[in-house]
DNA sequence: ACTCCTCGATATGTTGTGCATATCGCGACT
DNA sequence: AGTCGCGATATGCACAACATATCGAGGAGT
């Protein structure tokens, strides 16, 4: 039994006649009246009744085409929604993210995404730690990170591809009845004696606070790591120490810490998308478009970046690989 | 594309594997990665991976295939429904019936159906009148009819077979305070003077109660004709007059009426099942073939004899046909 | 009652295509 | 470097799907 038989069939059952249905297939009668009696001696049973006045289904012809006319709508719908996937106008991307995306890029290109794509789902998955998200990708589990990473300069022949989204400046985030909390900016060379508040930013490459500390003349030193910036806020107000984090995070204000940049400044590891070099997925494609678009991001897909090398190294050290 | 193709799509990423797939399919390898090729060729995107470690199905085929094996599934149902029709296993048989097979036939062959063909739908249509029902089988809106109606000894070239279920004797309906209620049996000559409540039955031939009046001596007097003999229990009870209903129905017991048979007896037309001669399905032939199980009915369906000529006659001038 | 006409079935020939056999190309592993 | 595994490609064959021609039966029309 072939899809050709149902569809004999059925365009038989609609013209109630051999020859009309014939000319409407773009065949003659008899190869129709070959076909229809092939599927009867496969079903087992006669399918039509044929009469002066034309022909008719049987109560098991009947019972057929319910189930015919199903199988082609599924058949369609196979080569539609395969199509569609391929076009890239339908499909599943599954974007990893950190705390870090939660408040920027995410509440700003689902909206538009789901306006252009209706039918692109994107599926988010939280991960506290930039290097557990990146993880997820390389297994497979996600098709997507957004989060801090550090970058190198050109792609290569780089497993993950990079596409920085904004820069982003360090300040520092100071108690409120800090000396400091009122000023414009904050030279680094003034902290020297300040205990330090981190996130897991700076667990990792490229260490870029201490790089800033010892241009300025010193080591800084550290009073802890906190995951979430809110949480470092907390800390910092409660006196812990002074904290560094991302200028752009500021906009979740916590009463009692206050940011305030440093000169020089100094950049945070950017907001950075990421996703393998070797998916080919056309909705991956547009979920990067959109989010270059709602974000202004002037670089293009194929301007795109490699991961840092000892980061990579690092994720494949956490299971990266199955 | 033909099911073949999503056959051999579906054998191959369950194996992973072309040659394993192709030994599956009963073919060999090269023909199975055309047919493929001729698949992704018609979609116009690929949807297998080929990698070294064997063959996983791209995006565009995961929603191909989701697809895919759902119409193979509905092609498969649709070939076992069909054969379950054929086979009787299955189907819909619409019957009409009057309210003397209400409390009669229904009931009792329903469950045994059931039981026995759990796939065969009855619908169960109602018509007052045993000559609209009958007037929708020729019509084709119902299968078979149960009422009461004159048959004709032999089934010849008849459109219409019947087949008597039990026999039935005429009773007298009497107010129980009427001077012959308590009898065990009332002549027919006792009868001369009263007046006579009928049901539709005698609306049309045989008149099997006129003809046993005038064998009595005398022509029959009507008080009047009522549908469903609980309404004509009723009326007798209050005093229109005598009635005449099949004995059988006299278990719808209405306090103020009673059954007396009368003597000689008088047959009503039995109570009769009624199909399509031109009617092959088997999923009839089943219910047939319960109900005479469960009625003890000696004659089989073979054995069927015509409906009246005249009655059918009449059926026609009713709106038999469409 | 006769022919004509319609429509599906049957008969016969032709072509496309689905399958088999044989071979190739390309990574991976030893 | 050699071998192995696997899918793609090349080539030939055989069948089946289709076309053309004809048949046969059941109405409809005159």
């Amino acid at each position: 039994m072939e899809l050709r038989h149902l569809r004999y069939l059925v365009e038989v059952v609609r013209h109630e006649h051999f020859g009309r249905a014939a000319r409407a297939l773009g065949i003659t009668q008899p190869p129709l009246s070959q076909q229809i009696q092939a599927l009867e001696a496969e079903v087992g049973a006669p399918l039509l009744e044929r009469t002066r006045h034309g022909v008719e289904p049987t109560a098991a012809g009947e019972a057929f085409l319910e189930h015919a006319r199903a199988a082609l709508a599924e058949a369609d719908a196979a080569l539609a929604a395969a199509r569609r996937v391929a076009r890239g106008e339908a499909g599943t991307v599954s974007v990893a993210f950190t705390p870090s995306a939660v408040d920027h890029v995410l509440p700003q290109f689902l909206t538009p995404l789901r306006r252009r794509w209706p039918d692109i789902v994107v599926r988010p998955a939280e991960y506290t730690l930039t290097l557990d998200a990146v993880a997820a990708l390389v297994r497979g589990d996600a098709d997507a990170v957004i989060g801090r990473l550090p970058v190198a300069s050109a792609a290569g022949q780089a497993s993950l591809l990079a596409l920085p989204l904004q820069e982003d400046r360090v300040d520092v985030v100071l108690p409120r009845n800090h000396p400091l909390a009122g000023r414009d900016r904050v030279p680094v060379a003034r902290l020297r004696d300040e205990s330090f508040v981190l996130t897991p930013l700076e667990e990792r490459h490229p260490r870029y606070w201490h790089v800033a500390c010892r241009a300025a003349g010193f080591e800084p030193r550290i009073a802890g790591l906190v995951h979430g910036v809110h949480t470092l806020a907390g800390v910092v107000a409660a006196g812990l120490g002074v904290g560094l984090a991302p200028q752009s995070t500021q906009r979740r204000g916590t009463p009692g810490a206050v940011f305030v940049p440093v000169s020089p400044a100094v950049l945070a590891p950017p907001l950075t998308l990421v996703w393998r070099a070797d998916d080919r997925s056309e909705s991956l494609a547009r979920v990067v478009g959109t989010i270059r678009t709602v974000l202004g991001v002037e670089a293009e897909p194929q301007d795109a970046v490699a991961v840092d090398r000892a980061y990579v190294a690092a994720v494949h050290g956490r299971g990266g690989a199955p």
